[in-house]
DNA sequence: TAGATTGTTAATCGATTAACAATC
DNA sequence: TAGATTGTTAATCGATTAACAATC
């Protein structure tokens, strides 16, 4: 009992989320299944079941209390705790990262950055102090901290996990495209471009040959 | 007959890649599908299938030509065609998506950028030239452009897309967060990292309860 | 040949969709 | 009450894994 949320749902919660906003924004009190279903295009029946896998109750014949759900979804992602996150590899993509404000709905902040590069050390990003890399673990032990953002390259992916794992870091979003392989109770979400890539470049393959005309 | 091959195989087809790279930099001729299936922790049938969706045949008791694979992969995602694609929304993250060397992979490249930030406007991201938005739409249709990567604001993304769509577009990598509706044949890929941040925050929230030692 | 490894068919598993009983 | 909508059980679908026959 008390099943386990599998991450498809999971991954849908934001999106209701975001069509929430949106209909609490136009003051509607109430939204059905449906009603959600059709906006993202998605089954009834299966906005139903992700939501009942986050134990929220609706009403028959209302629907779901719109602020209600609101805010339990918002609870239920886990922005209920603060929680602080380091960045490692101060690159673009880094900094495109800290400058994305898409965390702070989940209350997760990014308090510092390393880099190896001396030119970036020292400097800022988004009001963010950048730090050497050497110093990563030091300080996820000293503050405390459960989570990381690895914008490094691939090659030095691992390495770093390593060393920060050690540190006490239970938590890994990563950028670098190599997969990571660390010991059991640590969370790796791993994300990678060249995947997308990969599906987009065929499809577009498929079209360009379908599409000869012109 | 002639199966289409699943996107979730599709994903896997660049980490074979990545895994074939290695191998061959260190000048092995040939690979079992349980010793790529032990390098990326898959089942090794689920490689031998993915492979099969390919049309690639390997030979037994002597697996796989490296080379050969690595040649018929990189073919297979799309890399035999030049591909050309606009980035709209010149922000820190199309910004780091203009440097980011995966594309060139895939034989794809970014040729022009557009925003509508005048200070942008005019300015250039690793040589390529930022052109402002309203000029997108002619530039695709006069270059024939079929990708389009959308980096711009939640709100701009539709319209953005139903005018580069007008124009010929035929592709969207979409990082907008907003959910593209686009006729038929349009192929649309969603990047969402709130999503992703969901299933972090969501998996996180859980370690901390267990985690409640020292 | 014997045996390792492929390629493919069958079984399992999990997620989505359909059907319908419970409820306000 | 009647009927719209939820919540849940059953059916379907697709992807993964297991079993095994084909092959070099």
């Amino acid at each position: 009992m008390a099943m386990q949320i599998s991450g498809a749902s999971l991954r849908r919660l934001p999106q209701y989320v975001s069509v929430l906003v949106r209909l609490a924004e136009e003051g509607q009190r109430h939204v059905t299944s449906a009603e959600l279903a059709r906006r993202l295009r998605l089954d009834e029946t299966l906005v139903r079941k992700d939501l009942a896998m986050t134990k929220f109750a609706g009403k028959p014949r209302v629907g779901f209390g719109v602020p209600e759900l609101l805010a339990h979804l918002r609870d239920f992602l886990g922005a209920q705790h603060a929680k602080e996150a380091i960045l490692v590899g101060a690159g673009r993509l880094g900094q495109a990262l800290v400058a994305y404000h898409g965390f702070e709905k989940y209350n997760l902040s990014i308090v510092a950055l390393f880099d190896t590069n001396p030119e970036k050390i020292g400097g800022q990003v988004e009001g963010r102090q950048i730090y050497p890399l050497w110093q990563a673990a030091a300080f996820a032990r000293r503050h405390g901290i459960r989570i990381a953002i690895l914008t490094v390259p691939s090659d030095a992916a691992q390495p770093v996990a390593d060393l920060l794992a050690d540190a006490g870091v239970l938590a890994f979003w990563n950028f670098s495209g190599h997969p990571l392989n660390l010991p059991d109770p640590v969370v790796v979400l791993n994300e990678d471009l060249a995947e997308s890539l990969a599906v987009l470049s065929h499809r577009v393959g498929k079209l360009t040959l379908v599409g000869a005309e012109e």
